[in-house]
RNA sequence: GCGCCCUUAGCUCAGUUGGAUAGAGCAGCGGCCUUCUAAGCCGCAGGUCGGAGGUUCGAAUCCUCCAGGGCGCGCCA
């Protein structure tokens, strides 16, 4: 538990003393009340609303209400004082050796601290994301709803949450993206045997990525399909084609150091075959919630086949928020990929999976109404679905952009950005915007050694602790600087306001990551790291002005032993984080 | 025409899920500095939180309307 919602819970034992005292009438709603760190430190460590929020309830002037709950505050242990301030806040302050323990805690506990149980009595969660079309590698709008998604389940495991990561492979697409892939491999096929079939066909993939996947036919099969009409080689070019790009696809993820256990791909094309989008139509059939109806012409651009007044199975989806009813069924007579979805979210649910996260790209958000709605249909109720939306990403090379237009040879793949600049760079900045703003990506700037470049400044924060370890070697042979031998040193040396409040910057480490947890947000870990290196840089620098300030400390071993424990307090919370994130915390930059 | 997202300092963005006098980094101005190997550092200035109403003890945050920008608007995925 963090140490705000500790204080929370005291100060809701308060309320219930005075309760049970008859100075408080029974019934106050304490649901309200919250303990924070106020946004000005002057105004003390914690601060809390309780008065403010009972005061009518309890039929009492905030202020009034205030100075009782203080009075009492005030003599619990570690606080030295509890003051009424503005319309009736509560600012509560504690003893720095109060402050010392905290830090014991971040040494004893290494880089667990900010494990969270927030998610234990949660039931499961799953997330899934990244999921595209086996139709070719990654780029770089892939890759930020990858790292989103993987840090996500990361936070959601470290704040105690049961978490399964899922990729939803869209291989079924009859007359859709898998048979333009089939088409395209077919064509590299003819290539790969000498033929000249021309320019590809518009809609079709013309990157380089497919020419040894149509080689590779050719070389086991040789002219077999060459004289066959389309229907007999299309099953088998998608299947190679699509199992060639999923190899693909899973190797740009694994640069990345996102990892899919087999049984964490689900196949569209698997949920057809084993009934379950039948399945899930006849549910909401029986339920009421299919009707035959006709649709409204679409109001953006009329589609070249586009069928008038066609009588079709819709499904009530406006019944739960969205715009209009949807259909299942295409014209051929195939599922839409609605319809398939929908099964895939059942199954989810089936699965025991009532929070459902899903992480799609900018040009999916018109979809979420529907899918919202559909789950809270499918599951009556029981399951939630949160979408993420992650916006675009920019990408320039030393402030130039750089054309990400579909046409192959154009565009520059996630594993290109990747193998340049790293992936634990890619990883961070990734997260270093709110998803749902567009993200400026430069090539150039994300590798520079700079206060400008947050990767860096973060992780050399983290090499900078390590140097200074390396330094008190020298300086004091045979110190012990194991965070276990660092917590049992002389803390009480640690007496200076802004070691103290470094201190305080560490405690807010499990709050951070609840709230990100509970909000899904993990770009928040990546500021708060931000702000953790920036505070811990200051330090050092103070150092430079006032050497008596310098972690290290000739002929004081145990001023030095202290400090150094806060040194390795800041290393160890900032391994925390960049565990989260999947970037190394790395010992040395080169 | 409709839906979703966004609008916070000159620029790029945070904002603890409704809290107190709205923060940071660049850029600007003014000083200082050469290290516990490393990014130079400190300070100053900079705001009608797009606009207008509303909800309440209290709003950048929630609701309504308006303006501007982005994305989307087949029975494609």
């Amino acid at each position: 538990m963090n140490l705000f919602k500790r204080f929370q819970s005291e100060i809701v034992a308060v309320v219930e003393g005075l309760v049970a005292e008859h100075l408080l009438p029974p019934g106050l709603d304490t649901g309200r009340i919250t303990a924070e760190p106020p946004r000005d430190p002057s105004h003390g460590d914690i601060s809390t609303n309780a008065a403010l929020v009972l005061a009518k309830g309890a039929k009492t002037k905030p202020r009034e209400l205030a100075e009782m709950l203080a009075g009492r505050l005030g003599k619990h242990g570690g606080v030295i004082s509890a003051e009424v301030a503005g319309a009736g806040f509560i600012n509560l302050r504690l003893d720095d050796g109060f402050w010392r323990d905290r830090l014991i805690d971040v040494l004893v506990s290494g880089t667990a601290y900010g494990d969270s149980d927030i998610g234990k009595d949660a039931g499961k969660v799953n997330v899934e994301y990244v999921s595209t079309n086996p139709t070719g590698p990654l780029h770089i709008g892939h890759g930020r709803g990858a790292v989103f998604g993987d840090v996500l389940a990361s936070l959601l495991e470290k704040a105690g949450f049961d978490v399964t990561r899922e990729y939803y492979i869209n291989d079924a697409g009859k007359g859709g993206q898998i048979e333009a892939l089939a088409r395209s491999v077919y064509h590299r096929y003819r290539e790969a045997l000498g033929e000249d079939p021309g320019e590809m066909a518009e809609g079709l993939y013309p990157g380089d990525y497919l020419i040894p996947v149509g080689q590779a036919i050719a070389e086991r099969d040789g002219k077999k399909w060459l004289s066959k009409p389309e229907a007999e080689w299309m099953e088998h070019c998608a299947n190679v084609g699509s199992d060639a790009m999923m190899a693909l696809i899973r190797d740009d993820l694994e640069a990345l150091s996102i990892h899919f256990a087999e049984e964490e791909f689900i196949s569209e094309r698997e949920l057809h075959r084993r009934g379950k989008v039948d399945k899930a139509f006849n549910w909401l059939e029986q339920k009421g919630l299919i009707y035959t109806g006709v649709l409204e012409p679409p109001k953006g651009k009329i589609p070249d086949d586009y069928e008038e007044g066609r009588e079709q199975p819709l499904f009530r989806t406006t019944d739960f928020g969205d715009d209009v009813d949807r259909p299942l069924k295409r014209a051929n007579g195939n599922w839409t990929y609605f319809a398939a979805d929908i099964a895939y979210h059942r199954d989810k649910f089936d699965r025991g999976f009532t929070t459902m996260i899903d992480v799609w790209g900018a040009d999916h958000g018109g979809y979420v109404k529907r899918m919202k709605a559909a789950v809270e249909a499918i599951t009556e109720g029981k399951g939630e679905l949160d979408v993420k939306i992650c916006q675009l990403v920019n990408l320039s090379d030393g402030g130039k952009p750089v054309k990400m237009s579909k046409r192959a040879g154009d565009f520059v793949t996630l594993r290109e950005v990747v193998d340049r600049v790293g992936k634990d760079v890619v990883r961070f900045i990734m997260l270093t915007r709110r998803n749902d703003a567009p993200l400026d990506f430069d090539l150039e700037k994300v590798t520079e050694q700079s206060r400008d470049n947050p990767v860096f400044y973060v992780q050399y924060a983290h090499a900078r602790a390590h140097s200074i370890f390396r330094h008190a070697h020298r300086e004091f042979p045979g110190i012990d600087i194991s965070p276990h031998n660092l917590a049992k040193g002389p803390l009480e040396r640690l007496t200076r306001d802004d070691e103290i409040a470094l201190i305080k910057l560490l405690t807010t480490w499990p709050r951070q990551v609840e709230s990100a947890a509970e909000t899904h947000e993990p770009h928040r870990i990546a500021f708060f790291l931000l702000e953790l290196a920036a505070a811990f840089h200051g330090l050092w620098n103070k150092g430079n002005d006032d050497a008596s300030l310098r972690f290290l400390v000739p002929g004081d071993e145990a001023l030095t032993a202290a400090r150094l424990a806060l040194v390795r307090g800041v290393q160890l919370v900032i391994a925390s984080g960049l565990g989260v994130l999947g970037v190394e915390p790395v010992e040395e930059l080169r």
